[in-house]
RNA sequence: GGUACCGUGGCCGAGUGGCUAGGCAAAGCUCUGCAAAAGCUUCUACAACAGUUCGAAUCUGUUCGGUACCUCCA
């Protein structure tokens, strides 16, 4: 079996073999939502894709620990010196405490990867539960040298900064460049350079939302927490650090520079990026307000869409783009998803059923093969997929008498689809028939359907279809009889 | 303005030098009381121009178009 992985890595620009620190076991950070919104499909697009990572890893023998953090704190708006706290600005427009705010929105982000079929991280850490490990890094980021404390709030001293290291590694972008175009901002004098960044920022009185520092009472900058939080819980050094790639030119790259100024050492060895969602063309975001719910997807309530579509449907989308390339959201390329995930569940429901002959006309090790090189290759989900509908193919064939399946490859292949579908796409079942009760109910319908059809009697066999297609429910003729699904 | 990335058949999307995914749609067929559903088969594309090469969607150059980042964002 081909069972090199490699991933593809943002820091050296290239697809290279994985090797953990430590054999067997892997530390994986992922920047988490800000939870001062809803969760959109953008946000979870991320996540899904770090579920499909997470669930190979796991599905290749790796113990895991996987920590996603909450940013509940810390996050400016503008991230200007006398910028505001999201979550205080957010409470005050809604006349309710910071923590409320938080909460809420947290389970909503919950509910959502929920719904989306996500597996739960090893560790969920939140900004405000490490305020003391935040102050901590930031006394020993100024002890080494690289910040400086003005009124009360420190920033990071970028320019010291990369006179000794490399500070635009991640983003491979031209400091001098940076230094000359980025835009002036009002109230920027504080800072010594334009780039310096706030590691601990002094409130106001009025202010919500601080703790009590060495500075004065304030509150953590953004970039400093996912430092704090990696290292506490993986280690200065560990494996995988991902994101969205929008964090790569200003979070990630801080978040390094935090680290290096702190344990002297590069914080994960692979950097994995995941493209941004589109609509109609245009990046999905907050500020741009183009963003969709997924109550709004589910449901079909948006002005985008011509009906709803399930999680599973959506899920299924995603996969079919690999996760470095931006992907366009729109109604007609769902409703292909929709149907391509249907015809690929119902042939693992029919595997089982499959007549067996002494040997197989085709070779289920292939297949196996043919769908692990492409996971091997930077998680290549649509290349996965593809190869799982030639079994699909192939499958449908032993169904019709074309193909032949040995018992021995059946049962291979039986337990390989649902392994990769299941767990490692995370994929399910949706809407199934439900209950025992309508399983009974229904098969009584088709039976007296059946026996009218026997009679002759197609008015009442029409009447029955006919009426539980009203309900939403259909009823498909086979060979085998009639079988039916909840729409 | 600077810096990246992208432009694939009706649609979505893989694919970094020859073997030319996959899903959806469409057409044909099978099944069938009719229909639906389902299944099988078929459909050969790579923005334009020029170049490198025995050979290019894939490399180089130019042009056109698009997107992202440089400001909070997954």
């Amino acid at each position: 079996m081909n069972s090199v992985l490699k991933i593809y890595n943002t820091l050296s620009r290239e697809t290279s073999v994985f090797e953990p620190i430590h054999k067997g076991y892997i530390g994986m950070y992922v920047c988490g939502p800000t939870v001062y919104s809803n969760a959109h499909l953008g946000n979870a697009r991320t996540y899904i894709s770090f579920d499909v990572i997470f669930r190979y890893l796991l599905h290749l023998g790796y113990k895991v620990r996987y920590v996603r953090n909450i940013t509940d704190a810390g996050h400016l708006e503008g991230d200007r010196d006398e910028g505001e706290d999201k979550f205080a600005k957010k409470a005050k427009l809604e006349q309710v405490e910071p923590m409320e705010i938080v909460q809420k929105y947290t389970l909503d982000f919950h509910e959502v990867l929920r719904q989306f079929n996500t597996l739960p991280p090893s560790i969920e850490p939140t900004a405000t539960g490490h305020i003391i490990e935040q102050i901590e890094m930031t006394k020993k980021i100024i002890s080494n040298g690289f910040a400086y404390e003005v009124n009360g709030t420190i920033y990071f001293d970028v320019e010291k900064f990369s006179k000794a290291q490399n500070y635009t590694a991640l983003s491979n972008r031209n400091l001098d460049d940076l230094l000359t175009n980025t835009r002036e901002l009002d109230g920027q004098d504080e800072k010594k350079g334009r780039l310096d960044f706030a590691l601990w920022i002094k409130t106001k009185p009025e202010h919500l939302m601080k703790w009590e520092s060495p500075w004065g009472e304030g509150f953590p900058g953004w970039h400093i927490e996912c430092s704090a939080m990696s290292s506490k819980y993986l280690g200065h050094e560990f494996d995988i650090h991902g994101g969205g790639m929008d964090l790569v030119p200003t979070h990630h790259t801080n978040e390094i520079a935090q680290n290096l100024a702190c344990h002297k050492t590069q914080p994960a060895r692979y950097w994995v990026h995941t493209n941004m969602l589109t609509v109609n063309g245009q990046k999905m975001s907050k500020s741009l307000g183009n963003s969709f719910l997924p109550a709004e997807l589910f449901s079909g309530n948006h002005a985008l869409l011509d009906k709803g579509y399930s999680p599973m449907t959506v899920r299924f989308f995603m996969l079919q783009a690999h996760y470095r390339s931006t992907l366009d959201f729109r109604n007609d390329a769902l409703q292909a998803a929709e149907k391509g995930l249907a015809r690929l569940l119902n042939a693992i429901k029919i595997i089982g059923q499959l007549k067996t002959d002494v040997s197989s006309s085709f070779s289920v090790p292939e297949i196996k093969s043919n769908v692990y090189a492409a996971l091997n290759e930077d998680f290549n989900t649509p290349i996965a997929l593809a190869h799982l509908f030639d079994a699909v193919r192939l499958i449908n064939s032993v169904n019709d008498g074309k193909e032949q399946l040995s018992a021995a490859d059946k049962s291979e292949l039986s337990i390989f689809m649902q392994e990769i579908t299941f767990n490692v796409l995370g994929l399910k079942h949706e809407n199934d028939a439900g209950t025992e009760k309508v399983e009974g109910l229904m098969k009584m319908i088709i039976d007296m359907r059946a026996d009218a059809k026997t009679k002759k009697d197609f008015a009442t066999s029409d009447f029955i279809r006919d009426q539980l297609k009203k309900i939403g429910i259909e009823i498909k003729d086979g060979k085998e009889g009639a079988s039916f699904t909840i729409l």
